[in-house]
DNA sequence: ACCATATGCAAGTGACCACTTGCCTAACAA
DNA sequence: TTGTTAGGCAAGTGGTCACTTGCATATGGT
């Protein structure tokens, strides 16, 4: 599960696509690929993007919901925020003794 | 630089040793693979831990320093701080129009 | 000087990963 | 039904990664 979250953060790739559903939520698998490709220069086949955004859902980082012939992708930053708390020590603010 | 603390997290062993230090900072190599082996049933060679050490080390997570013939290591959190409030917005608590 | 300790460098190997290519299914429109 | 659009499945390939093995270097103790 936690394995999960950081391999699918290991690629850059992945990070894009996170960024583009940051900024606009609920894109198809078509907008993501034309978005990636016209935004960052990202010339990836759809297969590939495609492959990607199973990682993210699997690491619970996107969510999906269907309508019809499209299937919109959702950003999900649950698994982020409970994470990266893991090192990061509740800072206790330098007079703690 | 981003993607080296992504491909650094990325790594199931490497995240224990970022366990480790988060624990007891200082530790030398020795220690380390003494600890993982001890503590965590990780039965890896020295080297193996070192280049992981490597790793961490180049993504700026792990900070060394030299004494004699010993090689401390102590563990840094500023590039997690720093990376992961990526898609985490700065927390508008629900109410913020 | 000698020897043990603590670490570094380098090549080799097996597994995994990102990406492609080709074909297939499902939904909407004419 | 026929054609088009959105998406899925599967096999193949090149490259990268984690790990090992073997040798080399450096520091400290005696």
């Amino acid at each position: 599960m936690v394995d999960d979250v950081f391999k699918a953060l290991a690629d850059p790739t992945r990070r894009r696509i996170l960024d583009e559903l940051a900024e606009r939520d609920g894109q198809s698998l078509f907008e993501i690929c034309a978005r990636l490709a016209t935004r960052h220069g990202l010339g990836l086949s759809r297969q590939a993007i495609s492959q990607h955004l199973a990682v993210l859902e699997a690491a619970g980082l996107v969510q999906t919901r269907r309508q019809g012939r499209y299937k919109f992708h959702d950003l999900n930053t649950e698994p982020l925020e409970r994470v990266m708390t893991r090192w990061l020590r509740p800072d206790a603010p330098e007079g703690t003794s």
